[in-house]
RNA sequence: GGCGGCGUAGCCAAGAGGUCAAGGCAGUGGUCUGCAAAACCAUUAUUCAUCGGUUCGACUCCGAUCGCCGCCUCCA
């Protein structure tokens, strides 16, 4: 079975295969590092973490490469407000990047190149697209002749003549067509600026990522990546640039995860509806932020909301749960020839836990249902763990233990249930204990007095302390070991 | 206006030409409990926006309609 990958260039699923058997080079369009990153970022950066990891896990080699734009318009005006250099801006913001990536436990690419320190490669490859007659120096400026490429706009299914109806197209004098796009622009005053044969200037969006994935992938790679707002014109760009100086296909695959949307808008800065990762973080753990976003299949929109958010913890909680329940089964307990209390179905669901994992995954990477598969696996699991005697067969806890174990390592592909379970949900409880207005030593005293109240039997002033603890939002559980507690709310 | 996508139970979300339309949340019933809570188990769509067509058979393919979203300008 072949890994299925959607492709935005053919609109289709097809088989994942690479130009060299065995090993996948992925280009990744990386962020302009000029602000604190949002959760959309976060998506970017989750989807393709889990995609490299899943292809890792299927044995693939992968050269994974994500740039970071450290120079561009954004970055030259958000320095200018902040009375700083575009270098000092773009080196301030990819430290905070990566303090959001670390927290997200994102691992790192294998290679993150820079646009500045890769002048030369653009410059180059300019230079190549003048000799070919294929880009012109106007004003300063150099422009990509996108009538020189027979084949614009094939990637983002649209054609010259459409986008010229539309009305939205910059008038600039400098250009011969109004769809040509500047490959290098020349630097007024004041910002930043390289020499070029072509006067000083600073490259153009597009041409950087042509550039970088050309020397660390070479001229033709399997897969490059980005969001769905990076098709048109970005790619399209980028395709035009490389294809028309190389004479080869660039990227085989090109695969563009779906938008983060609040109330089904597309996050924005116009809007003012954008929330960044570390607004999140402060309020959730990370891994529910990660469970959130594999929640959905990564090319579909996907709609923030506090209560999404809500169903995040709870399906994520209820995997702790199972883990933290397996976990406290005591292996010394089991006896060889006690009965086993597995039913076949149950079996069999445990047993094709990885199989079924990995069709889900091998489907263009859904893990909306290799989610589904983990609660199926709990949920046969729960179903065992409720049936077994007080001595359990060696089997039974055999089959229990070595699930879980199945389990985390095809969570972690999504960076799931990482963290041991005691500990991932007394954090929890701890975390919002801090937040309430009552410490733990109080309610600890209170839960004793309610002991001797039970044993004595005095249910009205045991109930009343359970209704005192209540109104602070603590919620008692009487078992056969006695009470425990936990904070109600999320 | 052009192009692309989406519309599945109260909410979120998979699936896919033909046995029961995954799973999560919420709801309901049960186990447990002094009563609860939590947890666990069970259960919840004769139906997949609407209308036609193709087919022995469609939620899945085709066409139209309605609604929503995105791109066409920087954008993950």
């Amino acid at each position: 079975m072949t890994i299925q990958i959607h492709n935005t260039l053919s609109g289709k699923k097809e088989a994942l295969l690479p130009i060299e058997k065995g090993q996948v080079k992925l280009y990744v369009c990386g962020i302009t590092s000029y602000d604190y990153c949002h959760i959309g970022h976060a998506r970017s950066a989750l989807a393709f973490d889990m995609i490299v990891r899943y292809l890792k896990y299927r044995g693939f080699k992968v050269t994974y490469v994500r740039n970071f734009t450290d120079i561009d318009d954004k970055i030259i005006t958000r320095a200018k407000e902040q009375q700083t250099t575009s270098e000092e801006l773009a080196n301030r913001f990819i430290v905070e990047f990566y303090t959001d990536m670390d927290k997200l436990g994102i691992d790192r690419p294998d290679i993150e190149p820079k646009a500045t320190k890769h002048i030369d490669e653009m410059i180059t490859l300019i230079g190549e697209l003048i000799d070919q007659g294929k880009a012109y120096p106007s004003g300063g400026d150099v422009y990509y002749i996108v009538d020189s490429f027979p084949e614009y706009g094939k990637l983002s299914k649209r054609n010259l003549d459409d986008m010229q109806a539309g009305a939205r197209i910059s008038v600039n004098e400098q250009k011969r067509h109004p769809m040509d796009f500047v490959l290098w622009k020349g630097s007024k005053p004041g910002e930043p600026t390289w020499d070029s044969p072509w006067g000083p200037g600073r490259p153009g969006w597009h041409i950087e990522c042509s550039a970088m994935s050309r020397k660390y992938l070479g001229e033709n790679f399997d897969i490059h990546g980005g969001g769905q707002d990076l098709i048109f014109p970005h790619h399209e760009n980028e395709i035009a640039q490389s294809e028309g100086a190389n004479h080869k296909p660039f990227a085989n695959y090109w695969i563009h995860h779906g938008f983060v949307t609040i109330r089904d808008e597309k996050m924005s800065k116009s809007l003012g509806n954008f929330l960044t990762i570390r607004d999140i973080l402060d309020h959730y753990h990370p891994e529910i932020l990660r469970f959130f976003i594999f929640s959905t299949h990564y090319r579909n929109p996907l709609d923030f909301s506090e209560t999404a958010m809500q169903d995040a913890t709870a399906g994520l909680e209820r995997l702790y749960e199972c883990i933290a329940a397996i976990d406290a089964l005591q292996p010394l307990t089991s006896v060889a020839d006690t009965a086993s209390v597995c039913t076949d179905k149950d079996i069999q669901q445990l047993e094709g836990l990885e199989t079924r994992f990995q069709q889900a995954m091998d489907n263009d990477f859904n893990t909306a249902q290799a989610q589904g598969i983990f609660f199926d696996s709990v949920k046969a699991i729960n179903r065992i763990r409720g049936k077994l005697p007080a001595v359990p067969a060696t089997d039974d806890l055999y089959l229990l233990k070595s699930s879980i174990e199945i389990l985390k390592k095809l969570a972690n592909i999504m960076g799931l249930l990482r963290e041991d379970a005691g500990q991932f949900l007394t954090a929890k409880k701890n975390k919002l204990v801090s937040e309430g207005d009552i410490d733990i030593a109080s309610i600890e005293s209170l839960i004793a007095e309610r002991y001797q109240c039970r044993r004595a039997k005095n249910w009205v002033r045991s109930d009343a302390i359970r209704d005192q603890l209540l109104e602070k939002n603590i919620e008692l559980m009487d078992g056969p070991d006695g009470t425990t507690w936990l904070v109600k709310g999320n």
